[in-house]
DNA sequence: AACTCTTACAACCGCAATGTC
DNA sequence: TGACATTGCGGTTGTAAGAGT
Protein backbone atom coordinates (compact mmCIF):
# COMPACT_ATOMS: atom_id res chain seq x y z
CA UNK A 1 0.00 0.00 0.00
CA UNK A 2 1.95 3.20 1.13
CA UNK A 3 0.70 6.31 0.40
CA UNK A 4 0.11 8.15 -2.70
CA UNK A 5 2.58 10.30 -4.51
CA UNK A 6 1.75 13.34 -4.23
CA UNK A 7 1.00 13.25 -8.15
CA UNK A 8 0.10 11.37 -10.99
CA UNK A 9 2.97 11.91 -12.65
CA UNK A 10 1.56 9.87 -15.94
CA UNK A 11 0.39 12.78 -18.42
CA UNK A 12 1.67 15.34 -16.35
CA UNK A 13 3.37 18.06 -18.10
CA UNK A 14 7.18 19.22 -16.72
CA UNK A 15 9.34 21.81 -17.48
CA UNK A 16 9.29 25.74 -17.65
CA UNK A 17 5.62 27.13 -17.42
CA UNK A 18 3.76 29.00 -20.56
CA UNK A 19 2.18 31.77 -20.69
CA UNK A 20 -0.99 30.56 -21.09
CA UNK A 21 -0.54 27.97 -18.06
CA UNK A 22 0.87 31.29 -15.96
CA UNK A 23 -2.89 32.65 -17.25
CA UNK A 24 -4.44 29.89 -16.10
CA UNK A 25 -3.16 29.29 -12.69
CA UNK A 26 -3.04 33.65 -12.25
CA UNK A 27 -7.07 33.95 -13.29
CA UNK A 28 -7.84 30.46 -10.92
CA UNK A 29 -6.17 31.24 -8.00
CA UNK A 30 -7.71 35.12 -7.79
CA UNK A 31 -11.20 34.30 -8.40
CA UNK A 32 -11.07 31.34 -5.91
CA UNK A 33 -8.16 32.14 -3.39
CA UNK A 34 -5.37 29.66 -2.73
CA UNK A 35 -7.35 26.58 -2.49
CA UNK A 36 -5.74 22.68 -2.09
CA UNK A 37 -3.28 22.75 -4.62
CA UNK A 38 -3.68 18.83 -4.95
CA UNK A 39 -7.05 19.54 -6.77
CA UNK A 40 -6.01 22.99 -8.05
CA UNK A 41 -4.97 21.68 -11.40
CA UNK A 42 -7.58 19.97 -12.34
CA UNK A 43 -9.77 22.58 -11.40
CA UNK A 44 -7.45 25.67 -13.30
CA UNK A 45 -7.48 23.03 -16.17
CA UNK A 46 -3.74 22.53 -16.12
CA UNK A 47 -1.63 19.54 -17.06
CA UNK A 48 0.71 19.87 -13.80
CA UNK A 49 0.80 18.58 -10.19
CA UNK A 50 -0.02 20.69 -7.26
CA UNK A 51 3.55 20.99 -6.39
CA UNK A 52 4.27 22.05 -9.50
CA UNK A 53 1.26 24.92 -9.01
CA UNK A 54 2.31 25.66 -5.85
CA UNK A 55 5.95 26.37 -6.60
CA UNK A 56 5.33 28.56 -9.72
CA UNK A 57 2.79 30.63 -7.79
CA UNK A 58 5.00 30.66 -4.75
CA UNK A 59 8.68 31.31 -6.24
CA UNK A 60 7.40 33.67 -9.44
CA UNK A 61 3.80 34.84 -10.13
CA UNK A 62 2.60 36.07 -6.64
CA UNK A 63 2.32 39.76 -6.88
CA UNK A 64 3.89 40.72 -3.59
CA UNK A 65 7.10 39.13 -4.98
CA UNK A 66 9.89 41.17 -5.90
CA UNK A 67 12.32 41.05 -8.75
CA UNK A 68 15.83 42.23 -9.45
CA UNK A 69 19.26 41.38 -7.99
CA UNK A 70 19.10 41.67 -4.08
CA UNK A 71 20.50 44.76 -2.89
CA UNK A 72 23.79 45.18 -0.46
CA UNK A 73 21.33 45.27 2.30
CA UNK A 74 19.31 42.63 1.57
CA UNK A 75 22.86 40.83 0.60
CA UNK A 76 24.11 41.60 4.11
CA UNK A 77 20.88 40.52 5.47
CA UNK A 78 21.33 37.37 4.00
CA UNK A 79 24.70 36.55 5.13
CA UNK A 80 24.09 37.19 8.45
CA UNK A 81 21.27 35.61 8.85
CA UNK A 82 22.81 32.53 7.42
CA UNK A 83 25.64 33.06 9.87
CA UNK A 84 22.66 32.69 12.40
CA UNK A 85 19.95 30.10 10.79
CA UNK A 86 22.31 28.02 8.58
CA UNK A 87 20.56 27.05 4.95
CA UNK A 88 17.20 27.87 6.52
CA UNK A 89 16.25 29.66 3.38
CA UNK A 90 12.58 30.18 4.50
CA UNK A 91 13.52 31.59 7.33
CA UNK A 92 15.73 33.61 6.18
CA UNK A 93 13.59 34.49 3.56
CA UNK A 94 10.59 35.34 6.00
CA UNK A 95 13.00 38.55 6.56
CA UNK A 96 13.39 40.08 3.54
CA UNK A 97 9.81 41.15 2.38
CA UNK A 98 8.87 40.23 -1.51
CA UNK A 99 12.36 37.57 -1.27
CA UNK A 100 11.30 33.65 -1.92
CA UNK A 101 13.26 31.28 -0.27
CA UNK A 102 14.52 29.63 -3.57
CA UNK A 103 15.33 33.00 -4.45
CA UNK A 104 17.46 33.58 -1.67
CA UNK A 105 19.07 30.12 -2.16
CA UNK A 106 20.05 30.89 -5.87
CA UNK A 107 21.53 34.36 -4.89
CA UNK A 108 23.66 32.81 -2.07
CA UNK A 109 24.78 29.26 -4.48
CA UNK A 110 25.75 31.99 -7.19
CA UNK A 111 26.85 35.03 -5.79
CA UNK A 112 27.54 34.95 -1.97
CA UNK A 113 28.88 32.16 -1.64
CA UNK A 114 32.24 33.23 -4.31
CA UNK A 115 31.78 36.84 -2.55
CA UNK A 116 32.68 35.18 0.70
CA UNK A 117 35.30 32.55 -0.64
CA UNK A 118 36.80 35.91 -2.20
CA UNK A 119 36.74 37.65 0.91
CA UNK A 120 38.55 35.06 2.58
CA UNK A 121 35.20 33.75 4.42
CA UNK A 122 34.13 29.95 4.44
CA UNK A 123 30.40 30.76 3.38
CA UNK A 124 29.53 27.26 5.70
CA UNK A 125 31.22 28.43 9.26
CA UNK A 126 31.38 32.23 8.25
CA UNK A 127 35.08 31.74 9.77
CA UNK A 128 38.26 32.89 7.98
CA UNK A 129 39.18 30.71 5.23
CA UNK A 130 42.17 28.12 6.04
CA UNK A 131 44.40 27.99 2.84
CA UNK A 132 44.96 25.22 0.65
CA UNK A 133 48.24 25.28 1.16
CA UNK A 134 48.68 25.80 4.84
CA UNK A 135 46.53 22.64 6.07
CA UNK A 136 49.06 22.62 8.90
CA UNK A 137 46.18 24.68 9.94
CA UNK A 138 48.30 28.19 10.07
CA UNK A 139 45.96 30.67 9.78
CA UNK A 140 44.76 32.58 6.61
CA UNK A 141 47.06 35.34 5.43
CA UNK A 142 43.51 37.46 5.83
CA UNK A 143 44.04 38.97 9.48
CA UNK A 144 41.24 37.34 11.66
CA UNK A 145 40.91 40.13 13.84
CA UNK A 146 40.11 42.78 10.49
CA UNK A 147 37.98 40.00 9.27
CA UNK A 148 35.81 40.10 12.25
CA UNK A 149 35.72 43.77 12.42
CA UNK A 150 34.19 43.49 9.11
CA UNK A 151 32.05 41.01 9.59
CA UNK A 152 30.66 43.25 13.00
CA UNK A 153 30.80 46.65 11.45
CA UNK A 154 28.60 45.15 8.60
CA UNK A 155 26.57 43.69 11.50
CA UNK A 156 26.15 46.40 13.26
CA UNK A 157 25.13 48.35 10.24
CA UNK A 158 22.37 46.01 9.29
CA UNK A 159 21.25 45.67 12.89
CA UNK A 160 20.33 49.29 12.98
CA UNK A 161 18.54 49.09 9.94
CA UNK A 162 16.78 45.80 10.39
CA UNK A 163 15.73 46.43 14.10
CA UNK A 164 13.63 49.11 12.74
CA UNK A 165 11.26 46.30 10.92
CA UNK A 166 12.07 43.66 12.27
CA UNK A 167 12.07 44.47 16.29
CA UNK A 168 8.89 47.38 15.90
CA UNK A 169 5.90 46.05 14.63
CA UNK A 170 4.45 49.22 14.76
CA UNK A 171 7.26 51.04 12.80
CA UNK A 172 6.15 52.24 9.42
CA UNK A 173 8.45 51.72 7.05
CA UNK A 174 8.10 49.99 3.82
CA UNK A 175 9.93 48.01 1.60
CA UNK A 176 10.05 51.71 -0.76
CA UNK A 177 10.82 53.46 2.24
CA UNK A 178 13.93 51.26 3.00
CA UNK A 179 16.87 52.06 1.01
CA UNK A 180 18.67 49.20 1.36
CA UNK A 181 16.28 48.07 -1.05
CA UNK A 182 15.98 47.69 -4.64
CA UNK A 183 12.84 48.78 -5.80
CA UNK A 184 14.59 50.97 -7.94
CA UNK A 185 15.70 47.84 -9.90
CA UNK A 186 11.75 46.93 -9.83
CA UNK A 187 9.75 48.41 -12.72
CA UNK A 188 7.23 50.74 -10.46
CA UNK A 189 3.84 50.78 -12.38
CA UNK A 190 1.46 52.86 -11.31
CA UNK A 191 -1.63 50.48 -10.21
CA UNK A 192 -3.66 52.11 -12.90
CA UNK A 193 -1.39 51.24 -15.24
CA UNK A 194 -1.42 47.11 -15.11
CA UNK A 195 -2.75 45.66 -18.07
CA UNK A 196 -2.14 42.18 -18.19
CA UNK A 197 -2.72 41.45 -22.08
CA UNK A 198 -2.85 37.82 -21.38
CA UNK A 199 -3.85 36.16 -24.96
CA UNK A 200 -0.40 35.90 -26.38
CA UNK A 201 0.56 38.06 -29.26
CA UNK A 202 2.63 34.42 -30.54
CA UNK A 203 0.62 31.50 -30.79
CA UNK A 204 0.77 28.62 -27.77
CA UNK A 205 2.66 26.33 -30.43
CA UNK A 206 5.69 28.74 -29.79
CA UNK A 207 5.02 29.89 -26.12
CA UNK A 208 8.36 28.62 -23.55
CA UNK A 209 9.58 29.81 -20.69
CA UNK A 210 10.38 33.04 -22.63
CA UNK A 211 6.60 33.81 -24.01
CA UNK A 212 6.54 33.21 -20.17
CA UNK A 213 9.01 35.55 -19.15
CA UNK A 214 7.56 38.09 -21.54
CA UNK A 215 4.02 37.46 -20.40
CA UNK A 216 5.38 38.15 -16.67
CA UNK A 217 7.19 41.19 -17.51
CA UNK A 218 3.97 43.05 -18.44
CA UNK A 219 2.65 41.20 -15.30
CA UNK A 220 4.98 43.03 -13.32
CA UNK A 221 3.00 43.99 -9.89
CA UNK A 222 6.09 44.70 -7.66
CA UNK A 223 4.40 47.39 -6.08
CA UNK A 224 0.77 46.25 -5.79
CA UNK A 225 -1.70 48.24 -4.79
CA UNK A 226 -3.78 47.00 -1.71
CA UNK A 227 -7.63 47.88 -1.43
CA UNK A 228 -8.37 50.77 1.23
CA UNK A 229 -8.91 49.36 4.43
CA UNK A 230 -5.28 47.69 3.75
CA UNK A 231 -3.46 51.21 2.58
CA UNK A 232 -3.86 52.55 6.01
CA UNK A 233 -1.18 50.74 7.00
CA UNK A 234 2.13 50.85 5.34
CA UNK A 235 3.65 47.39 7.47
CA UNK A 236 4.35 45.34 4.65
CA UNK A 237 4.16 41.76 6.62
CA UNK A 238 0.24 43.21 7.51
CA UNK A 239 -0.08 43.65 4.12
CA UNK A 240 0.96 40.07 3.18
CA UNK A 241 -0.89 38.76 6.31
CA UNK A 242 -4.28 40.33 4.56
CA UNK A 243 -3.32 38.94 1.60
CA UNK A 244 -3.09 35.56 2.81
CA UNK A 245 -6.19 36.00 4.91
CA UNK A 246 -8.51 37.69 2.89
CA UNK A 247 -6.97 36.78 -0.75
CA UNK A 248 -10.55 35.22 -0.82
CA UNK A 249 -11.87 38.51 -0.80
CA UNK A 250 -9.58 40.58 -2.39
CA UNK A 251 -9.81 38.04 -5.43
CA UNK A 252 -13.42 38.70 -5.27
CA UNK A 253 -12.66 42.33 -5.65
CA UNK A 254 -10.08 41.68 -8.61
CA UNK A 255 -12.13 39.75 -10.52
CA UNK A 256 -14.93 41.44 -10.44
CA UNK A 257 -15.54 40.38 -14.26
CA UNK A 258 -16.33 44.43 -15.37
CA UNK A 259 -12.51 44.96 -13.94
CA UNK A 260 -10.83 41.81 -15.47
CA UNK A 261 -11.21 40.76 -19.06
CA UNK A 262 -12.42 37.34 -18.03
CA UNK A 263 -13.78 35.22 -21.37
CA UNK A 264 -16.83 33.38 -21.41
CA UNK A 265 -14.47 30.11 -20.50
CA UNK A 266 -12.99 31.38 -17.14
CA UNK A 267 -9.34 32.43 -19.48
CA UNK A 268 -8.47 36.04 -18.49
CA UNK A 269 -7.84 38.20 -21.42
CA UNK A 270 -7.02 41.33 -20.24
CA UNK A 271 -6.09 42.69 -16.39
CA UNK A 272 -6.69 45.61 -15.19
CA UNK A 273 -6.46 46.97 -12.14
CA UNK A 274 -8.59 49.94 -11.36
C1' DA B 1 29.60 32.05 -37.61
C1' DA B 2 30.11 28.12 -34.80
C1' DC B 3 31.41 25.99 -30.92
C1' DT B 4 32.42 25.52 -25.93
C1' DC B 5 32.24 27.11 -21.34
C1' DT B 6 30.13 29.62 -17.60
C1' DT B 7 26.50 31.72 -15.16
C1' DA B 8 21.97 32.41 -13.36
C1' DC B 9 17.79 30.87 -12.05
C1' DA B 10 13.42 28.25 -12.73
C1' DA B 11 11.83 23.94 -11.71
C1' DC B 12 12.02 19.31 -9.92
C1' DC B 13 12.69 15.71 -6.37
C1' DG B 14 12.47 13.58 -2.06
C1' DC B 15 11.96 13.96 2.65
C1' DA B 16 10.10 16.22 6.87
C1' DA B 17 6.59 18.49 9.23
C1' DT B 18 1.97 19.28 9.96
C1' DG B 19 -2.97 18.59 9.58
C1' DT B 20 -7.06 15.71 9.44
C1' DC B 21 -9.86 11.88 10.21
C1' DT C 1 -3.14 7.11 18.25
C1' DG C 2 -1.98 5.72 13.88
C1' DA C 3 -2.57 6.19 8.95
C1' DC C 4 -2.84 8.94 5.35
C1' DA C 5 -3.06 13.55 2.88
C1' DT C 6 -1.19 17.86 2.23
C1' DT C 7 2.10 21.39 2.51
C1' DG C 8 6.73 23.18 3.25
C1' DC C 9 11.56 22.96 2.81
C1' DG C 10 16.26 22.29 1.17
C1' DG C 11 19.21 20.11 -2.18
C1' DT C 12 19.90 19.36 -6.84
C1' DT C 13 19.30 19.49 -11.78
C1' DG C 14 18.21 21.34 -16.39
C1' DT C 15 18.60 24.78 -19.53
C1' DA C 16 18.59 29.41 -21.68
C1' DA C 17 21.52 33.21 -22.31
C1' DG C 18 25.78 35.38 -22.42
C1' DA C 19 30.87 35.38 -22.73
C1' DG C 20 34.94 33.72 -24.60
C1' DT C 21 37.62 31.52 -28.21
Amino acid sequence: MGRQPCCDKVGLKKGPWTAEEDQKLISFILANGQCCWRALPKLAGLLRCGKSCRLRWTNYLRPDLKRGLLSEYEEQMVIDLHAQLGNRWSKIASHLPGRTDNEIKNHWNTHIKKKLKKMGIDPLTHKPLQQQSQQDKTPNELPEASLQSTITEAKEEEKSMTSAFLDDPTTTMTVDDTDGFCTDEVPLIEPHEILVPVACAEPSSTSSSCDSSKFLEELQLPDFDWPADCNTSNDNDEKLGLWNDDFNDWGDLLCDRTKLGVDDDGSLSSWTFI
